[in-house]
DNA sequence: CTACGTGCAAAGTGTTTGCAGCTCC
DNA sequence: GGAGCTGCAAACACTTTGCACGTAG
């Protein structure tokens, strides 16, 4: 909220209440819809509209990011570790891996085309052990 | 066209032209859109969801795939050989890279996850060298 | 002859936008 | 008091689907 004031931003009631339910969630990640739903519970006044608007906002501040895990929707968070998801395409689940792994590549990427990577924004796609052939 | 029929698919004209035009394309990639434009110069009578249709049927039979570099629609490519692509999400430059910087990751997270990567399917985002700060 | 493919139009999904009213500072 | 938010409804971009007709094998 500090944040948001101090990028030009008001703090209303609408912002606070989506930011606390960010804040709920954890470690986990949310659709806008479902963040909304559950908005809806308390606030059932607050518009869907208003949360991707705030949503995006927050993001130019730099206080959440989304990324997308497959087909469907995106998710969102708080900004406030680094994610590297594995997205299963065929059974959908996510892992949360550890983006230590991801280094060395973001560092020849960077070093063989001056490309800087950002591997938060699409997830990686590709089988879990449960779903690969053999 | 003996991949489709030995699947037990049907040879068309569309499907013949669709063909065409993505062996036409070469090395680079087409969105559904473009595709169907093209084809539309010769064949103003292909329907584009018959497009839609035909790349996801050859899709299942493993002669073209589909990528995603942004938030746009989705590109396809006949499997030919590997695609490692580095999109720009701020001028939406595509880069094709080298797949051997991606094999130590794979083999990483194979390890350690059991998940089998497919960088294929969604690009890998970032900024490109003009567009990166500093 | 019949299962598969197609054109057309309409629906679907996830997200964005125009506008008029409201509210924070 | 005025820029900045909001609700609402409508538009949007991309893709999928239902249905009746057509055609390959």
């Amino acid at each position: 909220m500090d944040r948001l004031r101090h990028g030009g931003g008001r703090s209303t009631v609408s912002r606070r209440v989506i930011l606390e339910a960010l804040m709920h969630i954890g470690d986990a990640h949310i659709t806008a819809e479902q963040l909304t739903d559950r908005i809806h519970q308390q606030h059932p006044d607050i518009n869907e509209s208003t949360v991707y608007r705030t949503l995006e906002r927050f993001e130019e501040l730099g206080i959440t990011c989304h990324a997308h895990l497959g087909h469907g929707p995106a998710v969102w968070y708080l900004t406030d570790r680094q994610r590297r998801y594995l997205s299963c395409s065929r059974c959908g689940d996510v892992i949360d891996a550890d983006p230590a792994l991801f280094e060395s590549l973001v560092a020849a990427v960077e070093d063989r085309y001056g490309f800087t990577v950002d591997f938060g924004h699409f997830a990686v796609t590709g089988m879990c052990s449960n779903c690969a052939p053999g």
